[in-house]
DNA sequence: TATTTACTCTATTGATTTAATAGTCTAAAT
DNA sequence: ATTTAGACTATTAAATCAATAGAGTAAATA
């Protein structure tokens, strides 16, 4: 389950995302604001991407977010990794984060993490496979085509 | 990401799975034993789990939980959303569970959902497509197979 | 039918995580 | 020097998770 803390960073990253110039910081305030997201909570988030390496910062006046690469450059997997941790639904099913079980005798048999490494190897091609322009590209198709367009006839 | 209590129980439901005698009740006290569950705890999950149809139960001496359904027809993913609730990491993309967030203004052209339900779909394909029988065949499989089998050689 | 066995059910607890808030500190611009 | 705005640490309230406790009920059998 995607928590409030990726929702929102997800949400803040489109916003910048959606910047015609990209180079303009953005103020954490209007990201609140605009985005309906509790600014000192959004705060931690912002860091945290920062620390990361998504995001970069100006201080003072004139100061804000931007992103620190192209909306094309940044994955969903990577952003939903900082802010909720690894993707697999158990940590010895993960990739990035591999953690064993204690109680599995033979993890190269056990069915549950056979299927769970499917289902981690399925969500981390799509996340992976995702970046903010792609995600803002579908959000422009799906409201530009007409409704009639997404249904099939018989 | 699974908790202990869907693990818990699709280890107990594998267990009953393997058993010959597909009619004779298990104790939830060898299931515990086996399994290494907290007993009370597994109590618990075999109740819940009885409760949605996926188990039967004897009470009294001789009585114990079997399968309500031959193991082929038991889903991992009724049994994840018996015991974790829905599949989806937004409820706004779930499909057996849906609920609209408040703060979306169009969800038809909200680029997360879209994403998220990609995310659901394809985990949803997996965990619905695959069967107790099918983890068992896929873990014999795996414990007989010859570990170069399974390696690619250049 | 008394007794034992074993599941049923409700309640509670402690630990952890999540979501949010508060307040101080630091850097940059004017 | 002052204002602006992000950086950082700490704390808190609520929710969820994992586990435990204990009394209750149904079924078998001696």
């Amino acid at each position: 389950m995607l928590s409030m803390k990726a929702k929102y960073g997800l949400r803040a990253l489109l916003y910048l995302a959606r910047q015609q110039n990209q180079e303009e910081p953005v103020l954490i305030s209007e990201l609140a604001e605009k985005e309906k997201i509790p600014k000192k909570f959004l705060e931690l988030i912002l860091l945290d991407l920062k620390n990361h390496g998504l995001l970069q910062s100006k201080k003072g006046k004139g100061g804000g977010y931007l992103l620190s690469r192209r909306p094309e450059a940044i994955k969903l997997g990577r952003v939903v990794r900082v802010l909720d941790g690894p993707i697999a639904p158990l940590p010895c099913a993960s990739q990035t984060a591999y953690i064993p079980c204690d109680e599995c005798e033979d993890e190269k048999t056990c069915g549950i993490r056979l299927v769970m490494k499917d289902v981690r190897d399925a969500t981390a091609k799509i996340l992976d496979g995702t970046s903010l322009a792609d995600v803002l590209r579908r959000v422009e198709e799906a409201s530009t085509q007409p409704a009639e367009a997404l249904t099939y006839h018989i």
